[in-house]
RNA sequence: GCCCCCGUAGCUCAACGGGAUAGAGCAACGGACUUCUAAUCCGUAGGUUGAGGGUUCGAGUCCUUCCGGGGGCGCCA
């Protein structure tokens, strides 16, 4: 059983100590072995969380569905079942309900042993999966050539949440932001410069490093050059075609090694890189390697050999393409292009002999590539080239995990009011702004430091940004609205920090009293007992988001904790309990509450300020 | 023309591989701070899930036909 894994068909580590299953699963191996008495498949016996709280916990709809293959009636499967059940330490009571639904009620008991279990175990229980499989994530993906904007932030948040989940269930993962740095868009600004100051050394063709010594050191030019060259040299190119040509051959220059565009564009290459750290640093996105295109620049030329060479790749038209299209495809699959006719390199290129590189050179077990949705049948394509190429073997798995644009209220890729983009820097500029703003307004930490209140408004921002970007399936398209992503009540990512800075705050209190935390007894107030049902269910939550590869999930669930926390907070008071064994027991539940908010909010990118 | 994604409350979004009465936040209205932080909590109101047909005990979810939006379809990334 285990049933739990990701859908790399690896099996969930068993050797944990103790309880070896979540509590669903503890209720459905229950619920299975009495289908099995009854005489009906074990499959019919899966637990579900209850769809109606206020009837059940748990439910099992094994008995509706097994009323077809069998052909009997579900109530009577169903009132067989819950007679074979017994197990009474675990579960309360079991009843029919409506055409055979079957509500379970976990007994008290058990669930604060859950709960309790959870406090000791290492990693709040979680178990990780036994496979050394190492998984890299292909996210973030910039363009040099442009700076980053809201459009990035998707691929961003997204990426570096898959990352983290991925890696908190015990994967090795690489999380690898893949610039865009060896195509056209380069051979464009190339020219660009070039007409732009064709004195510069780097387009002489009669300069000679052994003669006239090195390159400036020196970059001509910065990052806010570059991001107002592209727009320039893209419509230079659409309007007129021999610009374009130009582009091209520079393209093609560059790709074979001329050695003043060389130089130029490891110049680019490191005010970009730098604009770029300076960026995903601010939003708090990590990536472990920074490779690009250029990084398998070398493998090229000798892979379209040896793709011609081995009867892979074919020439056409001029150009060399892969056929990737399979017998059974319904629909028309163009080949992967390979190379132009002019012989230059394209993003099909870098990506195919990056696969390679990952499986060769790093071990890649699992390739995830967070990218926009609208680049589905390029990822497809490459995919398949890649298997045919013997690149990628049947057990390294790729996959494109696509995600919605960022629209704006028109619905159209999202503008400023001038109609510009919205730079990512700007962007979290502004929301810390409103942050810091909405600390004066509602006179909140006027008493803390300066240099804490700064903090806490850029802690505050980012939770905002992310959480209202993460909070949203990733493969909708979105309205970005200003005012949502910088809102702090409600179902928002501050919310979030503030449920863990209350119990933070508690804690204190607490130490100040003297208290100290004691075994977690049975719950006696419905706001408790529904918080403890809740942090029962993390490894559930943690494993789906990681097999739908959907960051919303735990979003989800992170706002549904923080809610329980609220209503057992505005309903308990722990340092006024007089019970001094349920005052021990609250104390340790709401530790256990907010290991499960670091967690949680550790999952999402998210930073918990000490206090707020 | 072919293919992919999307369409859910006034707005922005969910809905745990088909389950019971489709849920949240915002906005609106009404309550709760001498009480561990009110960035909170409680309540009211808000829906023919774009439309039709089908599959079955049961459909927002699967199939199908339309309508509407976005996107892709060898020398862009």
């Amino acid at each position: 059983m285990r049933s739990r894994h990701l859908r790399f068909d690896v099996p969930l580590n068993d050797d944990r100590d103790g309880f070896q299953m979540s509590l669903q699963q503890q209720l459905t191996e229950i619920l299975s072995d009495a289908f099995e008495a009854e005489g009906v498949e074990r499959s019919f016996g899966e637990v579900v969380v209850s769809q109606r709280p206020e009837l059940a916990d748990y439910q099992c709809n094994g008995a509706l569905a097994a009323a077809k293959s069998t052909g009997r009636n579900p109530r009577e499967i169903a009132r067989g079942v819950a007679g074979r059940v017994d197990a009474p330490d675990l579960i309360a009571g079991i009843e029919i309900a409506g055409p055979g639904f079957l509500n379970l009620s976990v007994h008290d008991g058990h669930l604060a042993s859950w709960v309790a279990r959870m406090e000791k175990a290492d990693r709040l229980n979680v178990a990780q999966v036994d496979d050394p499989r190492t998984i890299i994530v292909d996210y973030g993906g910039p363009n040099m050539s442009k700076a980053l904007h809201v459009g990035h932030l998707r691929s961003a948040v997204i990426g570096e949440s898959l990352k983290r989940i991925f890696r908190f269930l015990g994967y090795h993962t690489i999380g690898d932001i893949h610039i865009g740095d060896w195509g056209m868009p380069i051979g464009q600004l190339i020219i660009e410069l070039e007409d732009r100051h064709p004195d510069l050394p780097y387009f002489d063709p009669e300069y000679d490093v052994s003669v006239d010594g090195p390159y400036p050191a020196e970059s001509p030019v910065t990052l806010d050059d570059l991001s107002e060259m592209y727009p320039v040299i893209t419509r230079r190119c659409a309007e007129d075609p021999e610009v374009a040509e130009r582009a091209r051959q520079a393209t093609f220059d560059l790709q074979n090694g001329r050695e003043g565009y060389l130089a130029v564009w490891k110049h680019f290459h490191d005010v970009s890189v730098a604009g770029q750290k300076k960026d995903f640093g601010a939003l708090g996105v990590e990536f472990d390697v920074w490779y690009g295109e250029s990084t398998v620049h070398d493998r090229l030329e000798p892979m379209v050999s040896e793709l011609l060479g081995s009867g892979v790749a074919r020439e056409s038209e001029g150009a060399v393409v892969i056929d990737v299209a399979e017998p059974e495809d319904t629909k028309e699959f163009p080949p992967l292009l390979l190379t132009r006719s002019d012989g230059s390199y394209l993003y099909s290129t870098t990506d195919l002999a990056t696969i390679d590189m990952r499986v060769a050179d790093m071990e890649m077990g699992a390739g995830i590539y967070v990218v926009d949705a609208r680049q589905s049948l390029h990822f497809e394509q490459v995919f398949r080239a890649a298997r045919r190429a013997g690149y990628a073997p049947a057990d390294v798995i790729l996959e494109h995990v696509g995600f919605g644009t960022v629209n704006g209220k028109d619905g159209k890729p999202f503008k400023t009011r001038e109609g510009g983009v919205l730079r990512l820097g700007d962007l979290i500029a502004l929301i810390k702004e409103g942050a810091r703003a909405r600390l004066d307004e509602a006179h909140i930490a006027e008493e803390y430091p300066a240099a804490e209140r700064e903090e806490i408004a850029r802690q505050v921002g980012l939770a905002a940004l992310k959480f209202g970007d993460l909070t949203n399936h990733r493969m909708s398209n979105y309205v970005f609205d200003i005012d949502r992503f910088s809102a702090f009540e409600g179902k928002t990512g501050p919310y979030l920090q503030y449920s863990a800075v209350r119990i933070k705050s508690i804690l204190r209190k607490v130490a100040e009293a003297g208290l100290a935390p004691g075994p977690i007894i049975a719950p006696t107030v419905p706001q408790e007992r529904a918080l403890m049902l809740r942090l029962v269910r993390l490894e559930e939550i943690v494993y789906r988001a990681a097999n739908l590869r959907a960051p919303n999930v735990v979003a989800e669930y992170a706002y549904e904790v923080a809610t329980d926390l609220s209503r057992f907070y505005e309903r308990c008071h722990i340092l006024r309990e007089e019970n001094p064994e349920r005052q021990a027991s609250w104390i340790a539940l709401i530790e256990v509450t907010l290991a499960t908010h670091v967690v949680l909010l550790d999952l999402l990118g998210i930073e918990i300020p000490e206090r707020m």
